[in-house]
DNA sequence: GGAAGATGAATGAACGTTCATTCATTGTCA
DNA sequence: TGACAATGAATGAACGTTCATTCATCTTCC
């Protein structure tokens, strides 16, 4: 009865930039050594390589496989009910991971990696187009979205969502290490609630529904 | 006839700030050396030591000079006539150097830097914490919020502001370089009047004013 | 002369990356 | 089956480079 193979050549890469995730989040890009990765990971510096060419191409990896990830929250959030739900997944999605500040502190640093590294602000710029090409169609189709919203258009309702998005996602980076995720998620759900309100509350509905 | 002292020990500081925001918009601050900033102010590398204990002080220094220019600009808001006018100087507040850009990457890495460094998180927490209080008081005192922003607190639509000030300054690092000082300008301020209309503008006026 | 300002070569630690080597696993053939 | 060969994942010491920091030296100005 032999062990089935434990690592795949994918799961190794897997486990390689979950570490630096790790790494990324509590260093950022440039401080994190290669050794801490490879520490983290519980493996040797000289394996990361065989997995990536070098240190950039875990950073690009990275910004990838975040890419996917935020594809498949657009997916969920498309897939909500109500229009209210859906901005809850856009808003919480970083929450559901078990250290949602390691999520923050990594998207922080990759804007500011973006903000000197032409390859990441394409791929920043992509994902963000992406995800508001998505929102804005969810806006167009929500039956919420035509009486209120004060006469702006979806495109620039998503605009002010990201917006507001974003800047709860660089709170968050300043909330001290010991607030759970929990607390974290409750946040900004009410921030959500109260944005969502203020967007596509219908103007003749009590304000304090 | 001597040149009159060109520099105080009060300028060499400003000097060596000033060289150093370039340099760690343009490369990060863990990636900028001091050799880089001294190029860039022209000087020595050793002569940063007379003026700054050492690397780390540098980035405390500028961040307790980002303090600073925060606290003027809400004295700016604050002298504003209407709430509308306070919050387009709050959100181009950046808009005003010759290179806004630089001032939005600085931001976001040092948030990305707060994120691991619990000194400057603090900073930037009371910072952020002052400017909300500030822009908290101009809400309640204005006659604009009253009769609107749709039973919201105004902390909570505080909060809402900020949130958008600090989503559109990671939006403006995703910005192609070419971008000019007035673009983005003319940008943050139609973010600014969507985003006053949404919070201030009362439900009984017609909503495409 | 000497105090303060300014220089930049020297230093040593830390980093990304390489590569000779090890060794568990798999394949081959009797 | 068992002995042997081949494989390639994994290791970590070593290398060359970069960087923050120091300090012996030079300049300026009174």
């Amino acid at each position: 009865m032999p062990q089935p193979q434990i690592e795949s050549s994918q799961d190794r890469r897997t486990q390689i930039l979950d570490a630096a995730l790790i790494c990324f989040a509590k260093r950022g890009f440039h401080q994190a050594s290669m050794h801490d990765i490879s520490a983290e990971a519980g493996i040797s510096v000289g394996l990361i390589y065989r997995y990536f060419e070098n240190k950039d191409a875990v950073i690009s990896a990275m910004a990838d496989r975040h890419k996917k990830e935020i594809h498949e929250v657009l997916e969920r959030a498309r897939r909500a009910p109500t229009l209210l739900e859906s901005l809850e997944i856009l808003f919480t999605a970083h929450c559901c991971e078990d250290a949602p500040q390691v999520v923050s502190a990594f998207v922080v640093d990759l804007y500011a990696e973006a903000s000197r590294n032409p390859h990441v602000a394409d791929l920043v710029r992509d994902v963000l187009q992406t995800a508001m090409d998505g929102v804005t169609d969810l806006i167009a189709r929500s039956p919420e979205a035509e009486s209120a919203a004060h006469g702006l258009k979806p495109h620039e309702l998503a605009e002010l969502i990201f917006a507001v998005s974003r800047g709860m996602l660089m709170r968050d980076v300043l909330q001290p290490q010991e607030m759970t995720a929990a607390e974290r998620r409750t946040r900004q759900l009410e921030v959500t609630r109260r944005l969502w309100r203020l967007l596509f509350k219908k103007e003749s509905e009590p304000a304090y529904a």
